[in-house]
DNA sequence: GCCAACGTTGGC
DNA sequence: GCCAACGTTGGC
């Protein structure tokens, strides 16, 4: 079965319309040993909820894994890495960081938890109460 | 723009 | 190998 995870990015670096616009993206320069970690453990298929941090602030879409990890060049490849992911679809509506926050059930969210890990592993409850909570 | 949280670095 | 200083991230 495919593991879930979500990924944060800053909308004004790389957001969502920009994955969309380049159909296939490649998540570099993570350099953070536990948001690497979770890089390595993706496989193909994975499906990942896409967080803009900063601005927006709110679970925008879903993308999958599409390509395993490989060195980071961007950064230093004896000890980073990136994957390649694609856009699966935009949700109904985002589902901001603050309703999160007021669901009890998402109360051990990696985010919530510990803000600062931009790759994080979600369960398959959380995964389906984030979507409920977008509507879907 | 500020500041708290946290990871990393470097002097000892 | 410890720990203070520093840098970065991300919510507010």
């Amino acid at each position: 079965m495919a593991q879930y995870w979500l990924m944060k990015s800053e909308p004004d670096e790389y957001g969502w319309d920009d994955l969309v616009a380049e159909k296939e993206g490649i998540w570099d320069g993570v350099k953070n040993a536990q948001a690497s970690n979770n890089m390595k453990a993706m496989k193909k298929g994975d499906q990942i909820f896409f967080y803009h941090s900063r601005q927006g602030l709110e679970v925008v879409g879903i993308m999958e894994v599409s390509e395993e990890h490989s060195p980071d060049v961007t950064t230093d490849p004896d000890r980073w890495v990136v994957v390649k992911v694609k856009p699966v679809r935009k949700l109904d509506k985002a589902v901001p960081l603050k309703a999160m926050k007021q669901n009890p059930k998402l109360k051990d969210l990696a985010i919530i938890r510990q803000t600062r890990l931009s790759v994080a592993p979600l369960t398959a409850g959380e995964w389906e109460e984030i979507l409920a909570m977008a509507g879907e």
